[in-house]
RNA sequence: GCGGUUGUAGCUCAGUUGGUUAGAGUACCGGCCUGUCACGCCGGGGGUCGCGGGUUCGAGUCCCGUCAACCGCGCCA
């Protein structure tokens, strides 16, 4: 017989009664009758119930075993009489009647219990990460992560793109997040970086005639973490391919993600690949606030700034005197009551706004709340019918620059599609996002800088240079689901002269452009193909299908929200002799 | 860097207007129990109430400061 097992813990059935078997796994739960203890014990694959009475040898030893030991047991498959069977568990037929037992691994009093479902602070649950992971969520988890990315590599694979690795240790190439720097011994005073992005790597890779490529690929940030966000480092699906245009990278990568959610999307519906709006970016500002939409939502904004223009209500009066302003509407179906309308008041003032007015519509069309009041019936009527609402119905108004409310207007069209349950949770909806600006200016310098990253082509490729910046759009885009950006992508700039022309508008002039990008902008002198892609954040296509809203909960060793690694001890202090050998000295700072 | 929330037993939490020796569940230790599958019953050990200062006859509770975690803003494909 194996040292270990014989059949894992998902495995026997009454088929398997009579039989001498032996396992290995971790004991979940023990139950303890005195003449009579039950163990529940645990695998990757599931779950087997041993018992042993005093006529097994090793009785006495079954009873001192607890929770998270690492146990192997020898003993025979018995069937468990019908009123007995337990239909909660694939083996719950039988049971093993332990005949010889070794303790392989021996549990300290637990810090976290692995049975249940008892939430647990992530302190704890980072510290102790290798207990969390034996949860069966975060098994579940990962394994899924898993046949994710193996799902990817294969449609990849089937639609002849070819993986290939490109270097972790490399160049800092400033594309806009802060860089991982590495010191260098060999050159002391001179630093590596890791990878923001493999995004050089992939144009030359096409310039070096692949013609299509795709790596699962680890990119890293050092940037403050969000829920969705993980510090440190990410994966991506990357992929860059030759001779196309913005529709045919569409028209590959549609099918891969819709695929891949159609497969581990347990039912919940997917909105056909071939379906997918293309949505401009200026339009998604405008209708949602975000360019990351959640189109499950029904509800769009509306301009309705008429209304306002000179009307009773001063406030809105007042901002629309000044350049720029706007007053939006979110429309709400079925939020016309005063409780709801002052919690989603008070929810755009604990976002930073001074509050959010609102409309009611009663019975007979009649308009109700303060605003209405000032405004006059005339003027709520009109409003009314442009956003086509009724009794019962409700609409928020923010009024100012598009700038200064747009972020918590979004957010307050998911809490109001939250709150009035107006969300279809079974479903998937997907948008492209396309004709991003390429530039945009500092609000407090004033100074033109770039939108996104620079290896954009911008739309009218030169000739678009020589009007006003801020009206150039780019083959750049980003594909949105429920809410979260998924994968973003741009047809790139592949010559030169229109590089150092769009870098010169934001200020860098040509020998800036060498020092940073010479490796690609020479190889961009030697027949650089047009090309184009896209990078899909693989934890965040993971996090959907799982149905997780925190990113740690896909990632198997994540890091904290201060970027470190509880259970690593990770960053930690050079030795001396380490620093010495990079010529490095640390600073203290004040 | 800024804002919000949280911090009490190994773990999850309760703790009233400031008032006796800070509680429960779970885990752990001991005892009882031959059919449980969140087994049950009895008993026990376990506390720097995040930390420091202040107000008060008296602080887990009020005030000031500070630290940590998470969420958000800034930042960031």
């Amino acid at each position: 017989m194996h040292a270990y097992r014989s059949h894992t813990c998902a495995e026997l059935t009454a088929a398997n009664v009579g039989e001498t078997i032996r396992l290995s796994g971790w004991v979940n739960r023990r139950r303890d009758h005195g003449g009579v203890v039950f163990i529940d014990l645990r695998d990757h694959y599931g779950v087997t119930q041993i018992l042993a009475d005093p006529d097994s040898p090793v009785f006495a030893e079954v009873e001192k075993a607890r929770s998270e030991w690492c146990i192997r047991i020898d003993g025979e498959v018995k069937a468990r009489d019908p009123e007995l069977v337990n239909p909660k568990i694939p083996t719950g037929e039988i049971e093993v009647f332990i005949r010889d037992m070794e303790v392989l691994g021996p549990s300290e009093e637990l810090p976290l219990m692995v049975f249940g479902e008892t939430e647990y602070p992530e302190e704890t649950r980072l510290k102790y990460r290798f207990l969390d992971l034996r949860r069966e969520k975060l098994q579940r988890n990962i394994t899924l992560r898993s046949d994710v990315v193996a799902s990817i590599r294969k449609r990849m694979w089937d639609i002849n793109f070819r993986e290939f690795q490109t270097p972790i240790i490399t160049a800092s190439s400033p594309e806009g997040a802060r860089d991982f720097l590495v010191p260098s011994r060999l050159h002391p005073g001179k630093f590596y970086a890791l990878p923001q992005a493999p995004q050089q790597f992939k144009q030359l890779i096409m310039v070096s005639g692949f013609d299509k490529y795709f790596q699962i690929a680890p990119c890293f940030r050092d940037e403050d973490p969000r829920a969705d966000r993980s510090p440190t480092d990410f994966y991506q699906l990357d992929l860059e391919m030759s001779f196309v245009t913005q529709q045919d990278v569409f028209d590959t990568v549609a099918p891969v993600i819709a695929g891949v959610f159609e497969e581990f999307g347990a039912g919940r519906r997917v909105d056909a690949a071939s379906d997918w709006p293309q949505i401009p970016y200026k339009e998604a500002m405008l209708k949602y606030g975000t360019d990351k939409p959640d189109l499950r939502i029904p509800m769009e904004m509306q301009v309705v700034s008429e209304h306002f223009a000179g009307s009773g209500f001063k406030i809105f009066a007042s901002i629309l005197e000044k350049d720029g302003t706007e007053i939006r509407a979110i429309p709400a179906p079925g939020g016309g009551s005063r409780a709801f309308c002052d919690r989603m008041n008070s929810f755009a003032q604990k976002e930073g706004l001074p509050g959010m007015g609102y409309i009611m519509w009663r019975d007979g069309n009649e308009g109700a709340g303060p605003l209405a009041k000032n405004i006059g019936p005339e003027r709520t009527e009109a409003i009314r019918q442009q956003l086509g609402l009724g009794p019962g119905d409700a609409a928020f108004f923010l009024g100012g620059k598009p700038d200064s409310f747009e972020r918590v207007a979004a957010k307050a069209r998911v809490e109001i599609g939250n709150e009035l349950n107006l969300i279809d949770k079974d479903r998937f909806a997907f948008a492209w996002i396309v004709d991003f600006p390429i530039y945009e200016r500092d609000e407090e310098t004033g100074k033109i800088d770039f939108e996104h990253n620079p290896f954009s082509m911008p739309q009218g490729e030169m000739a678009a240079l020589d009007g006003d910046p801020l009206d150039v759009k780019g083959y750049q885009y980003d594909l949105a689901c429920n809410g979260y950006e998924l994968v973003s992508g741009a047809i790139r700039n592949h010559r030169p002269e229109i590089m150092f022309k769009a870098f010169e508008i934001a200020g860098y002039g040509e020998d800036e452009v060498r020092k940073r990008f010479g490796g690609m902008v020479n190889a961009f002198t030697y027949g650089a193909p047009p090309h184009g892609g896209c990078a899909a954040g693989i934890d965040r296509i993971v996090m959907l299908l799982a149905d997780e809203e925190n990113i740690r909960e896909v990632i198997m060793f994540p890091m904290n929200q201060r970027a470190e690694d509880l259970m690593m001890g990770a960053p930690s202090e050079p030795t001396n002799e380490q620093l010495r050998e990079l010529a490095l000295r640390h600073v203290p700072q004040d």
